[in-house]
DNA sequence: TTCGACACATACGT
DNA sequence: GACGTATGTGTCGA
């Protein structure tokens, strides 16, 4: 017997995807069947906005002490949709993509990487920015706690999971919407450079142009951990953890929330040669609905949330 | 009920 | 247009 005896036709219903080029399906979630092509590029959609940028920490360069602002940018580009009361819905089964850059206030990218940067850490002491990171975190949204989320391979059940990487990064702007859902899944390596050039810096072309190397920089970039350095962190293939708790109670949902952090890596305080984070400043989403994966939540009229 | 595993189906990229 | 992939989701069984 091939596999393990499943009936066939497991999949008959209507998608909602239509065969026709049209991407103007715009799934009000009324009265459609949730049923949706695997490959559809109408999975891309824009999530939620984000918050403006919340301070933690102070951020100065070095030199002439200044203070400098940050500017996080970040946007969901696959994996919710708006239901009908306004919320916004994922799905735990799915993947969603998300995008996250950073700037300073007033710091074209020519002028930051001339610099060096520290802030001030809780006890009051100023500490070297050895480099810059963009993290990806989700929380509950009654009590702030971490959730976890995980990312898989495009292989996904036979290739490995991993948390989603915290990446070094430079100030970049964000691609647009159609730019991120062009970079997935490509194999081209024309194309695949392209991207790169969009989402990545490459420290050793720098250097090589500007006839430098990592003794006679005395910029921030020195610090960074390798020569591929994020302009744009891209978050791809992420869920939730499979052993999130969906609901509070019999009835109510749980919200959840996703959180970017720019980050400031810094020797740690206690261990020379140690490194550490500093949460610098965040944007964060609107509380989310995560349907779990209860035959509820794949019905026609989401009225069982 | 929920979860891991496996399966089916289908649009996308080359 | 064929072929291999990536991924939403149906289903089984613990």
């Amino acid at each position: 017997m091939l596999g393990g005896g499943h009936d066939q036709n497991g999949g008959a219903g209507e998608l909602i995807d239509s065969p026709t080029t049209s991407t103007s399906t715009t799934n009000t979630g009324s009265s459609t069947p949730r049923k949706v092509a695997p490959r559809s590029s109408d999975l891309f959609r824009v999530g939620p906005h984000f918050t403006m940028t919340r301070q933690h920490q102070r951020i100065y360069c070095h030199g002439i002490d200044l203070e400098v602002q940050p500017i996080v940018q970040a946007r969901i580009d696959r994996g919710f949709e708006m239901g009908d009361n306004g919320t916004w819905i994922g799905y735990k089964r799915n993947y969603f993509t998300l995008v996250s850059s950073f700037m300073f206030d007033n710091f074209n990218f020519d002028r930051f990487i001339h610099n060096k940067f520290y802030t001030i850490n809780d006890k009051g002491f100023r500490v070297d920015i050895n480099y810059f990171a963009i993290r990806l975190v989700a929380k509950c949204s009654d009590d702030d706690v971490s959730i976890s989320l995980i990312q898989h391979t495009a292989k996904r059940d036979k290739g490995p999971q991993f948390p989603p990487p915290i990446y070094p990064a430079v100030p970049g702007n964000l691609p647009d919407h159609e730019t991120v859902k062009a970079s997935c899944n490509k194999r081209n390596n024309n194309k695949i450079d392209a991207m790169n050039k969009i989402f990545y810096f490459d420290r050793g072309n720098y250097y090589n142009e500007y006839n430098l190397n990592s003794i006679k920089d005395e910029s921030c970039l020195r610090n960074y951990p390798s020569d591929s350095i994020a302009r744009v962190a891209r978050f791809e293939r992420i869920q939730f953890t499979s052993s999130i708790r969906i609901k509070s109670s019999n009835i109510n949902s749980r919200f959840f929330t996703l959180h970017v952090e720019l980050l400031g890596i810094v020797e740690d305080e206690h261990q020379m040669g140690q490194i550490q984070p500093i949460l610098l400043s965040s944007v964060e989403t609107p509380p989310l609905i995560i349907r779990g994966r209860s035959p509820s939540s794949y019905q026609k009229v989401g009225y069982r949330i």
